[in-house]
DNA sequence: CTGAAAGCGCTTACAG
DNA sequence: CTGAAAGCGCTTACAG
């Protein structure tokens, strides 16, 4: 059988609250009680049980998330998963509050930080935007000991304990050597459409993309960067612009939202080939376009495995546990039509 | 605060006894009691603390895997992930038993599931071999509620509760795209090699590449395929022997182990365009192969996640529990010298 | 058919 | 600085 705290403490030859300190790293255990507990605990492998602590203690995780009030689907399901993970959290003791701030606002975003601080919560998950407001009170809440994980969106550099998202400059290359080889030998230019440059992740996706294509299509050439604003009309009027002007776009690497309007002009179609597309995010417009053969790639990161990577870190930080860096990473996922999920 | 057993005890008149037997379903109990205690667990809304349950129970979960002792990376990779759970098992209440059978051996693996069964374990998890002995052991356990689950490999048609692997089908599409649209406008044909085709993943694979290449590729050749046996030095034989054969061979897809044999000899080099070469499962040697630029994509499953699913798959089954379908889907991952993880 | 009491492994006031 | 006792939410013999 499993040692428990009892056997520690006949071991020892002292009592359970005595055990109990040792354990939790409490003061007020002389020197040598305390190494004979630790002797105890080392000598018959003691590792104490989680779920009975828990008990005991009726602990009860409380966690925040703080999500943008944004419309777009990727933002929708995402939000549902935290949704579906409360349910969960329910029977695990853990209770997660959903907090909303509107999307690319940094003042309002570091208020919800501030707020969610004061509660005294264990833990709060965020989709940064980077300013000094928010840096700010990101040092001060790691300062204090809340575990802060951000969510889809990095603040790099700051004091969070964790990013729960993907490598945007990865997905940008990884982008450009799927669009490259699908163009093959044939001519023609690539029209990037972006969501915002004021993300951070827009950002890095476009410098990856562009990078990659330099360093290792050097023939290929980009097109100046458009920005849709995640929104499907302005992507459609910006993409019949940009066709009516040119004959030569071969490629559109799509790395924001508003993809219906992409997808509405692309079927418009115009008597010529049509030029090979890859988007991002897997919402049902995309898997639409994927299937009916009008986009060719979707570059992905699965919303519920980013909620979940991030309320184990949220758990881990928390009980001050180590985590297995290699089951929190976040894959770049490719879709095709073929291994659509 | 949440209502516990003393709530719903005191809610009904009864005793937490009572309480206890209504909420297992255990008999003994009067209909009319049974209904007051139904009636207060529903107006109060109440639901069982699992962890305290488990605790009082002492209950402990206990599941066998067994695994073939075959000796590619993917295995290995996978007996490594078993083993890592097993670790993190010990905290967590489920004891995991390691049960080696010989490779592609049905009558060792009936066997093996026979012995498990025997041991009154709450569930198997396996990498099926399809013979008539396997499913009728399988069809026995079944129906004694032992819970199933088969791994990588899947049995098809049997009562196994579930199956922690890749639509091997839809890989091998995944590949025929990824391959006929690497190849673009370049003339040849392509080699396919497999590990076994007395293996089901194998035959699926195959099949479904076969079919995608005719069915969306028509002008592209297929050379027949060639069996590996997993073995790197046979692998490498029957390749330098296509090779001197053929001048046209511009893709391969090797869908079997022995990668190390594969990449030895496209490292021979022979003056000819490079092929492009899609492989499975990502190992150190198909890692490499990739960041060389020999190897153009590797589809994976991983193996991680299909541990991590088939265990939570097995704790659901046995607490008679639901589980989230699209949580415990395997993907099939697209792996190109970008998104390597 | 129903209940009182003890116990699972750990923690927490409270005394001393 | 240390310990005896009660309790977390649930289950299990044992009595009746």
């Amino acid at each position: 059988m499993k040692p428990t705290v009892h056997d520690i403490a006949a071991h020892a030859g002292v009592s359970l609250a005595t055990v109990d300190r040792v354990l939790n790293g409490r003061a007020g255990v002389r020197a040598p009680t305390r190494e004979r507990v630790e002797a105890a605990i080392s000598a018959l492998g003691f590792v104490r049980d989680v779920a009975a602590a828990n008990l005991a203690k009726g602990r009860i995780y409380r966690f925040t998330f703080i999500l943008p009030a944004n419309d777009n689907s990727f933002m929708i399901g995402l939000r549902r998963q935290v949704e579906e993970a409360i349910q969960w959290a329910g029977r695990e003791r853990v209770s997660i509050r959903i907090v909303d701030v509107p999307a690319f606002d940094d003042a309002a975003l570091a208020a919800a930080l501030e707020q969610a601080g004061e509660d005294a919560i264990d833990g709060i998950a965020f989709v940064a935007v980077d300013s000094g407001a928010v840096r700010d009170v990101v040092e001060r809440l790691a300062e204090r000991g809340t575990i802060l994980v951000t969510l889809v969106s990095d603040l790099a550099g700051s004091r969070r304990h964790h990013f729960a998202g993907i490598d945007n400059i990865a997905a940008g290359q990884t982008a450009a050597t799927l669009m490259c080889r699908f163009l093959g030998a044939r001519s023609g230019k690539i029209l990037p459409i972006a969501g915002s440059l004021q993300v951070q992740d827009h950002r890095d996706r476009l410098k990856g993309f562009s990078d990659h294509v330099a360093r290792s299509y050097p023939c290929r050439a980009l097109l100046p960067v458009v920005e849709g604003a995640d929104n499907p009309e302005r992507v459609a009027a910006l993409l019949r612009e940009a066709l009516r002007h040119r004959e030569d776009i071969a490629g559109i690497y799509s790395f924001g939202a508003g993809n219906r309007g992409l997808l509405t002009v692309l079927e418009e179609g115009r008597g010529q080939e049509a030029p090979v597309v890859i988007v991002h995010e897997l919402t049902e417009i995309s898997r639409q376009g994927l299937l009916g053969g009008r986009i060719d790639a979707v570059l992905n990161q699965d919303a519920g495995h980013e909620v979940r990577s991030a309320l184990r870190v949220l758990k881990a930080g928390a009980d001050g546990a180590a985590l297995l860096a290699a089951q929190e990473r976040i894959r770049i996922d490719i879709f095709l039509k073929e291994n659509l999920p």
